[in-house]
DNA sequence: ACCTGAACACCGTTCAAGT
DNA sequence: ACCTGAACACCGTTCAAGT
């Protein structure tokens, strides 16, 4: 438990573990500051208030994001996921933050020039730019299971829970639901799903590009 | 301002609306209360805690919603996005809603059913069902230019910021950003943006049918 | 069955003051 | 430049008590 010395940089990296540890709402002035041995309004030095902490939050997870300058728009997404799978507590942060931050842009930048070669609209191209991203964002924060801020034990007994919820249900009404009870409750490899779910939208947008012609 | 009487149904409605007029973090059980004209504490009879409310909000928000029988995966998926912009406020709180309400299970069971019908595995069908469900909660959360709980002059004073802040990049590096700047800002028309993204999902689906064959 | 009162351990934030 | 101390207006929640 080494306390580094208080600085903007730091307090940013203790947030995100804290969050990453015990979820977002765990993130909180005072916690900080106790955490760094310091007084709550210490952090006010460092951050106008609590909005402004939480947005550099979300420039933080983007900070590690590296846009290849000739990828395709399914390695865009990847990418992006791969970088938002490291913070999971923060991503719902992120997308407030996506045109306050150079990653942020570049893949925006990235994303329209490829949409725009397919063929669309700039109208119809940010619209889908949009919806690309916030996806990534939606599938790490929906992951199925992996509802954070609780330890393993906690986790497991919550995932029974829903499960047996589903069991419980009338075969009649709801068969297909009761036949994907397991994959429907936890994913089961978070891999997999995540490629084949990037796979489909781009898939869409490749069907809808063809349709143009 | 008249009050009706305390109860659960009528504590949700409160709750709704008020999350509507000044968003989610405004929706307190001290000012729930206040609104009744009551301690705080007479919430506790109604609710077991504040997540019970929330809980009981996202239900409630599903709840309006009519599954066809007959529904097609499009119309499933625009249903669901309607009722949805009803409470654009409350819509965070569905996604942990969707198998604690008839509605929602009835909205997966069709959506799987459909899928089974196109030839995905139940493990690829429930991945799908999920993310199509989770996309149209993104959709209403993340619509471009509707950051609730602010009122019409403060909202147009924080778009107009937003997209000077994109005006103001470097032409060379973000051409097709700054080319998209209103569309990525704000959206067009709601209508169009709902029902083409709704669409290219549902195209991603059927490319990804017809390559299994 | 339904609500109150007092109390507790938390929040974010301001403002003046210290070094 | 960077942090503290005291204070304010808020939170959710418990627990015993009232009607």
């Amino acid at each position: 438990m080494n306390k580094p010395a208080l600085s903007r940089e730091s307090v940013l990296d203790a947030a995100l573990a804290l969050a990453d540890r015990e979820g977002l709402p765990a993130v909180t002035v005072r916690r900080l500051a106790g955490e760094f041995g310091v007084t709550p309004m210490a952090m006010y030095w460092h951050f106008a208030n609590k909005d402004e902490l939480l947005a550099a939050m979300g420039q933080a997870v983007l900070f590690e994001l590296e846009v290849q300058a000739e990828a395709s728009f399914s390695e865009l997404l990847r990418g992006l996921v791969t970088v938002l799978r490291k913070h999971p507590a923060a991503v719902s942060l992120v997308p407030t933050q996506m045109f306050a931050t150079s990653q942020g842009l570049q893949v925006t930048e990235r994303a329209l020039a490829l949409l725009a070669e397919l063929g669309f609209s700039v109208g119809e191209a940010a619209n889908i730019a949009r919806t690309a991203m916030d996806l990534c964002v939606m599938l790490v924060v929906g992951e199925p299971g992996r509802e954070i801020g609780m330890d393993e034990c906690e986790r497991e007994k919550h995932l029974a829970g829903k499960l047996a919820a589903i069991r419980g249900l009338s075969a009649e009404q709801y068969p297909h639901v009761l036949a994907a009870a397991e994959p429907l409750t936890g994913v089961g490899d978070a891999e997999e799903f995540y490629r084949s779910s990037v796979e489909l939208f781009v898939a869409g947008v490749e069907a809808r590009a063809f349709a143009l012609r």
